[in-house]
DNA sequence: AGATTATAGTACCAATCAGTATCTTATTAT
DNA sequence: ATAATAAGATACTGATTGGTACTATAATCT
């Protein structure tokens, strides 16, 4: 049962691109908000017909979880990898600063966080999209738990607060700079905040 | 020119309730987000017809500047009031955690901020909403600036970072309480959250 | 009483929405 | 060749949107 692609199938051959499906969705409900767009605007900017939409996703529910699995493999994951470099916990906070701050497109950083944006109208979704917010959630905030956990175990960074807490607290102060920035405040006010805030956790 | 209320003035009389309508708009923007809300709604809730709702409002522009100017007065009024109480500099602090965390209804707890929700939107408004965003905004942050000055020549605090950095700090902090409860986050989260946050500017 | 004025409200408009019935087209199976 | 299958796409449905023409009503003014 190797999953062939070129393996003959009755029918018609599909021709509709899914990709490009998840691409514009993703970058519309970006820049406009998950609430604010309608799935005859994104099939209009995909070309697609409304039917062949539904025949794939099945309605809004689905593609929403499609497009937050696909920010999750491609954004999320770029601040993930950051605690992944083995870098101390001080060099750790500073690669997390300048990244939220100054390393992303402009796009980006005038759009906010789309997980952000999701969550923010968690109860407006279907049950799959509010599922995955909720796995995202809980698997960044794991990510940030572990990385915690192992500088604790390094003696890199001591603390009486708990690692759920601790992380907890970085993720929020992360976010909160994501949102800043996309709320039109300036990039030195936001470095400064984001800056105190983590001095907390520094020796 | 006295303005008299009970003035013999040509033609039908008004019966409009315009306090009902800005209260029946206020509550739905905050519930359901202010971009998600048609004015077809908002007048079958007021029971007024649409016709007379354009005489009085203009359209949506005129009635989202009302409501915010109705949510400053009343809620956030709430807010600056803290800092006018001549309390120390820690209480304060300690005053306004515990506003935000609980000190108001289970219904405004889970909405979040209505400023906040606009200012996230800003762009898809109108320009006399736009505006009014940013008349509050700037109101806020200058009182907050005034009572940190306050406090510092008091000598209750002193720090390097200027009293606008500060006002913003606090801000941005109590902000993302805000939202963080009604995303959802346990009480004690926040709670320790935003007690680290301000914790730095503590003596 | 009759003219004037201003508000209330019905009933409509074109545009857009989510969702689908239906028909056409392109392929494989027999 | 013909049947079976599956995808593409037009074109529709009923509901809702922002916005308004128009009429009915209730008051004052002359």
């Amino acid at each position: 049962m190797i999953n062939q692609k070129n393996i003959k199938k009755k029918g018609r051959p599909k021709t509709i691109d899914l990709e490009k499906i998840k691409n514009v969705a993703m970058s519309t409900y970006w820049s406009d908000g998950p609430t604010n767009v309608s799935l005859n605007e994104i099939c209009n900017k995909a070309k697609i017909s409304k039917p062949g939409f539904y025949r794939e996703f099945g309605g809004e529910d689905g593609l929403m979880k499609s497009v937050l699995l696909l920010y999750k493999n491609s954004l999320i994951q770029q601040i993930l990898n950051i605690l992944q470099l083995e870098k101390t916990f001080d060099e750790t906070l500073d690669l997390l600063i300048s990244y939220v701050i100054g390393n992303r497109d402009k796009e980006h950083i005038k759009n906010g966080c789309l997980l952000a944006k999701f969550r923010q109208s968690r109860s407006k979704f279907g049950k799959k999209t509010q599922e995955q917010i909720d796995i995202i959630l809980k698997e960044r905030h794991l990510v940030f738990e572990l990385w915690i956990k192992k500088v604790k175990s390094k003696g890199e960074f001591s603390c009486s607060l708990s690692s759920k807490v601790v992380a907890n607290y970085i993720i929020s102060q992360l976010d909160y700079a994501v949102s800043g920035l996309a709320n039109g405040e300036k990039n030195s006010n936001i470095k400064n905040i984001l800056t105190l805030a983590l001095s907390v956790l520094r020796t």
